[in-house]
DNA sequence: AGTGTATCCTGCAGGC
DNA sequence: TGCCTGCAGGATACAC
């Protein structure tokens, strides 16, 4: 199996590099760049459910009919969910969960990657009339797809937060959806009906950047740190998308350097190394059952009093 | 209502 | 070498 792989530079690559990243808003929205590519405007010619637990509240054949013979219309995003747009008014909103993610095989690789097995994480396979196979893969199994009318599309994301990159946001926006928790901050930030988008990987790394502890209370921050938080949060989304879309555009010419935001991480992963910005050492703690990274001199306690 | 926790799943790392 | 255990995480269900 390990030396079929290896003879498929592509698959190897899938398999490797792209296995490991978390899907947060970054990586959606490389997803959903990437796609808009190379499938917007194919008509799904057949729809072949892998794995039933990948589907939301939905039986494979009504799946199936509520999809196939549609064609692919624009691609969105809205936090960490990528929406598919079909013809006659219907829609398909992907949940990437933990290692959920949509690779477009053209026909040439599909063949390749047929022989070369990667295929064990697939869920969800759409045959496009192009000869090309739009792929649902998911390692861990946390990844949903659904298919409903337009609509509903709307209702189906209505219990999403703020936007970190849409034209509303400002930190007054922030401090709005954040204030009035009770939670340390750092889980404030994950929690997806306040701000979309930000998973357990940014949220350390926007916080790092911004110095603020992950277990401040919202209520304390102050407008300053809210300002930062804001800033913070619109830097290092957006630079993990430019990231994400070198190491995208790698995968599509596989001559090119790796590329992706998992080598620029500051905090996340790094416990017991330096901080590269003061060398103190990284600290790790949990936090609502997740780990929090960050750097207890750049990130008091306390804020820094300037009065 | 708001908050905290267990659960799903799979691959991998570490211990023995 | 190989087995076992624990860990990682997003979303959700459920408990308090």
């Amino acid at each position: 199996m390990r030396e079929a792989a290896q003879s498929c530079r592509i698959c190897l690559r899938i398999s490797g590099e792209f296995q490991r990243k978390m899907p947060e808003l970054p990586e959606a929205e490389t997803m959903r760049r990437y796609l808009s590519r190379l499938v917007v405007g194919t008509v799904i010619r057949q729809v072949e459910v892998l794995r039933q637990g990948s589907l939301k509240g939905q039986r494979a054949d009504e799946f199936r009919r509520l999809v196939q013979g549609k064609t692919i219309g624009s691609i969105g995003r809205r936090g960490k969910a990528l929406i598919l747009e079909l013809s006659e008014g219907m829609g398909m909103i992907f949940r990437l969960g933990m290692s959920g993610r949509l690779i477009y095989h053209p026909h040439a690789t599909a063949v390749q990657s047929a022989e070369c097995g990667v295929q064990s994480h697939d869920r969800v396979i759409f045959c496009l009339e192009d000869g090309g196979r739009l792929v649902f893969q998911d390692l861990r199994g946390f990844g949903k797809v659904r298919a409903m009318p337009q609509q509903e599309v709307g209702d189906e994301l209505k219990g999403l937060g703020v936007e970190p990159l849409g034209r509303q946001f400002t930190w007054e926006s922030l401090e709005e959806a954040l204030r009035r928790t009770k939670m340390p901050v750092k889980v404030a930030l994950l929690d997806q009906s306040r701000v979309c988008g930000v998973g357990n990987i940014y949220a350390s790394e926007i916080l790092h950047r911004c110095g603020v502890h992950p277990g401040r209370r919202p209520q304390d921050l102050r407008q300053e740190e809210w300002r930062k938080m804001a800033l913070a949060m619109k830097q290092v989304l957006r630079e993990a998308i430019r990231a994400g879309g070198s190491s995208i555009s790698d995968y599509l010419k596989p001559d090119g350097s790796p590329g992706g935001y998992q080598n620029r991480l500051r905090v996340y992963g790094r416990e017991g190394k330096q901080c590269y910005r003061c060398g103190s050492t990284i600290v790790r703690i949990k936090q609502g059952g997740r780990s929090s990274f960050y750097c207890p001199r750049c990130q008091p306690v306390r804020a820094v009093t300037s009065d």
